[in-house]
DNA sequence: ACAAAAGTGTTTTTTATACACCCATGC
DNA sequence: GCATGGGTGTATAAAAAACACTTTTGT
């Protein structure tokens, strides 16, 4: 309720009325960090237990408020090499959450400060991936079949990141960026598998397109892994696909 | 340099020292608006003059900052009725830009407030639009093909909006969002062509490969355009789209 | 009649899909 | 020998691309 006094100053100055302020932000990177356990056929998803709260004890994606003069895909790269050690990985942006309320921290009508989540998607190479353990088990990879209730907007944020997942696979060469220097097509073939399910492409039909494309050099060495006649290593010749880049290539 | 007493103060909280204190965020929302003006086949961009310092009277997007309790797409779509007037729009999330420094009210070592960018892209239809005039000439259609040097990274946005508006075109119905409720194959036909380049189809083939999809339905009626045979005046079909809502469909 | 735009159909080429089958290795 | 995974080829179906041709209007 207004009072008088409070609408004689108002009218003072009509502006001050019209013109809303501005909301100051912090502003959050949350990342969905996917990799492939090719052992088991499995798409991962690297999810952290909450210490503190809102949401204390729930699972959440990695995620860490931007500091004064840092980038925000260093922010990005900083929250993940906190949580694990890896060689190659693939970085990108995904989406800005910033709806208000979408942090309990954020009192719904204080006006306070607003927690914006700039979410950014990453792979990497389960196999070659450590993680830098806690002393609890608080952090995880989980299946992303069945991950559980996350804290915050987390589930949207990992659809999200699935689905934009799932359409890099197919139109860029981000695989090769996670795939060790040298490997065989099947590798390939199973990372794929494992994304975009099992039904995408048939093993013979998937070799011919990818040698197809030409960026692909075998390096005339074989590897045994197990039984079954030895496979080539191939590797994925950068140069050769310079002109590739930017065109709409379909890898399936 | 550090003095010796600094350093004994930091010894005693080591945190205060490794944990950098966060930035303090204002958020912009800077919209990449297009149109397609059929007339002359030339796709358009909505230019502001600035008024206010850093980078007055150079063009720049329209943007805002986003005020309190307000959500990122509202402001996009406050900034976006400030300036012309539609009834139809297409409106999606770009990107989001964040470098320290993009804007230059931040001084470089102040560690001051720092400006964060949401970009959105917008496709509107020109014939519908109408400006919402200022004293002076300071809004106005640009030719994609020849814009000026815009303020802050402003062209960095505008090119990877373009880049966008023409995926999104070849896989998604967002012209007929833009289109009238009623409309000829060649005016659909005129809209591809003036985004995407003359060459990319051939208008018997554009036609069929449109009616196969199977969401176009042919009202009957006919309209003449000048001379040669009256065209059939076409309507979106939301309710047969649906089923194909999610699935990768390409439209060229 | 003729130009202009709408609309249909046909031919050729390329690509996708589904397999069948041979090859080299471990056990 | 035979199971296992690697690798090649072929037959068929579908889609893309090029373009010839018919229809209906204005002038």
């Amino acid at each position: 309720m207004k009072t008088n006094s409070e609408i004689n100053i108002e009218s003072r100055d009509q502006s001050y009325l019209v013109k809303k302020k501005l909301a100051d932000f912090k502003v959050g990177v949350d990342n969905v960090i996917f990799s492939v356990d090719t052992k088991h056929n499995r798409l991962l998803v690297l999810l952290l237990k909450r210490k503190d709260e809102p949401f204390i004890a729930q699972w959440s994606l990695p995620g860490t408020l931007v500091r004064q003069g840092e980038p925000l895909k260093e922010a990005a790269h900083r929250i993940l090499a906190e949580k694990i050690a890896v060689n190659n990985l693939y970085l990108e942006q995904l989406y800005t959450f910033g709806e208000p309320g979408r942090d309990p921290r954020e009192a719904p009508e204080s006006f306070g400060v607003r927690y914006l989540s700039v979410s950014y998607f990453a792979l990497v190479r389960y196999e070659e991936s450590a993680l830098i353990a806690r002393p609890t088990n608080n952090i995880a990879w989980h299946p992303v079949k069945k991950v559980p209730n996350l804290a915050f907007d987390h589930n949207q944020i990992l659809n999200y990141g699935y689905h934009r997942l799932k359409n890099k696979l197919e139109y860029s060469p981000i695989a090769f960026e996670v795939l060790p220097d040298e490997f065989t097509l099947n590798e390939v073939y199973q990372l794929y598998c494992t994304v975009l399910g099992e039904n995408f492409s048939d093993y013979s039909n998937f070799r011919s397109k990818l040698l197809k494309l030409g960026f692909l050099s075998d390096t005339g060495e074989k590897v045994c892994r197990g039984a079954g006649r030895p496979a080539s290593l191939y590797r994925f010749d950068a140069e050769a696909f310079e002109p590739l880049k930017d065109k709409p290539l379909v890898f399936i």
